[in-house]
DNA sequence: TCTGGGGTCCTAGGACCC
DNA sequence: TCTGGGGTCCTAGGACCC
């Protein structure tokens, strides 16, 4: 641990204040190929890369092995496997990776019950309350990256510092197998010297732009003019830029952030033509975003669909309803009538989207499959009904109890 | 080298209202 | 008569993150 001078010093020194780090950054070590490796102990050390084997597939995770030939996530395979021709493929098996997800997030619930997951394999915990328990955050992160370990075999890192973005930095900079304690008091001494990369928001194009502008580290931005920032990423990257230089991040850890918008997409395997095709697809993602919403109890008020070319070039266009929805049906009516306006002929399409946005979560109405003259209907019909009845914006969403999968029951099959 | 799929946040222009 | 200012909603696009 502690690869950088400068850092050493903090890290998992016994001698450390820890008392103002009370809150953990907790993320697993190049998780996907880590759940791979605990299935095919035989590859252990070797670089591995997990990603789908089409022409048209990106790196999903690499092992560190993999990662010394320059092999990163989000890579195309291609690329990878030109940068390492030696690297063993295998293909994504998503529910393992929810498996051990649910299992390292159940030792962090033990923990504190101020969890917030992001994403699959991250969480940030604050561990204010747990030092009667558990004691010191570095006791309890030391604790947590021990039973990881014990009970799911996997390795994880973990930074802990005053807020959210500095126990981010933390545990990045601690991987692998990593632990970083920032006190306080030490924030800018660790933040300053770092690349301005190393901000939360500022990706390669942002980074491009200030340093041209002569910005190379956190200190610069730190000591930059206010208006300079400005013109360079706007009035509130320029605000969150400048604090987040300073270690100021307010922001607090919240259990489950409401959901603004779910959607699904489709990258063909070659760029579609026929518009029918397209059509088709349309109404598959339409479904399972329906699906979606109804299991979340919610309905999009905004309607996206999401076009991409030949050229990788796209473009989004979007409706609002009148009355919000979460029916597959409507979700469909009105991104087909979207794409059926926009002349795209001729242009051939590699990848299309559906979104709903906007959500909202009104009272809840009960509404039966059971009708007494048709029987049991599927929940589109059910919910058609009952909207033409009473008006969709009186209407809850639906609650399904396990009709999503539309397997109607027939008329005398029930018992 | 030729680029997945799930999201969030920000900007900017125009419509519309007061 | 020839033009203000604030606020909100809608839409499109882009950067970024995991």
């Amino acid at each position: 641990m502690g690869k950088q001078d400068g850092l050493t010093r903090y890290v998992s020194a016994p001698d450390v204040d820890d008392s103002t780090a009370t809150i953990l950054h907790v993320d697993m070590d190049a998780f996907f190929a880590s759940v791979e490796l605990l299935d095919h102990p035989e590859l252990v050390g070797k670089p591995v890369i997990v990603g789908h084997n089409s022409t048209r597939s990106v790196v999903t995770a690499a092992t560190y092995e993999a990662r010394k030939y320059g092999v990163n996530s989000a890579m195309p395979m291609a690329l990878a496997l030109r940068r390492c021709p030696r690297a063993i493929v295998l293909e994504p098996h998503f529910e393992r990776y929810q498996y051990f997800s649910t299992r390292v997030f159940e030792i962090c619930d033990e923990l504190t019950p101020k969890v917030e997951r992001l994403g699959i394999d991250e969480a940030f915990l604050d561990v204010a309350g747990a030092r009667a328990i558990y004691g010191s955050p570095m006791q309890v992160a030391t604790l947590l990256r021990a039973r990881v370990l014990a009970e799911t075999g996997l390795v994880c890192s973990v930074g802990a510092a005053a807020s959210k973005y500095v126990a981010k930095v933390a545990s990045g900079l601690s991987k692998p197998d990593g632990l970083l304690v920032i006190p306080a008091d030490k924030t800018t001494e660790f933040l300053h010297p770092l690349p301005i990369s190393a901000l939360w928001g500022v990706g390669g194009k942002t980074a491009e732009t200030l340093q041209q502008r002569g910005f190379s580290t956190i200190a610069d931005i730190a000591h930059a003019d206010r208006t300079t920032l400005t013109r360079a990423v706007g009035e509130a990257g320029a605000v969150k830029l400048h604090n987040l230089a300073w270690g100021n991040d307010p922001r607090e850890v919240h259990e489950r952030p409401a959901e603004k918008s779910m959607g699904h997409e489709t990258t063909f395997e070659y760029d579609v033509l026929d518009s029918d095709e397209i059509r088709r697809e349309l109404l598959r993602l339409s479904a399972k975003v329906a699906i979606r919403l109804r299991a979340a109890s919610m309905l999009a008020r905004t309607v996206v669909l999401k076009l991409r070319f030949e050229d990788f070039s796209t473009v989004t266009r979007s409706r609002t309803l009148p009355e919000p929805t979460d029916l597959g049906r409507t979700l469909y009516e009105t991104v087909r009538a979207i794409y059926d306006d926009f002349v795209a002929e001729g242009r051939p399409v590699r990848l299309v989207g559906v979104r709903g946005e906007q959500l909202v979560e009104p009272g809840g109405t009960m509404i039966s499959l059971w009708d007494t003259t048709d029987g049991w209907r599927d929940a589109e019909e059910a919910m058609e009904a009952a909207s033409a009845r009473f008006g969709r914006g009186a209407i809850g969403p639906a609650r399904l109890l396990g009709a999503e999968r539309s397997e109607r029951p027939r008329l005398g099959q029930r018992d």
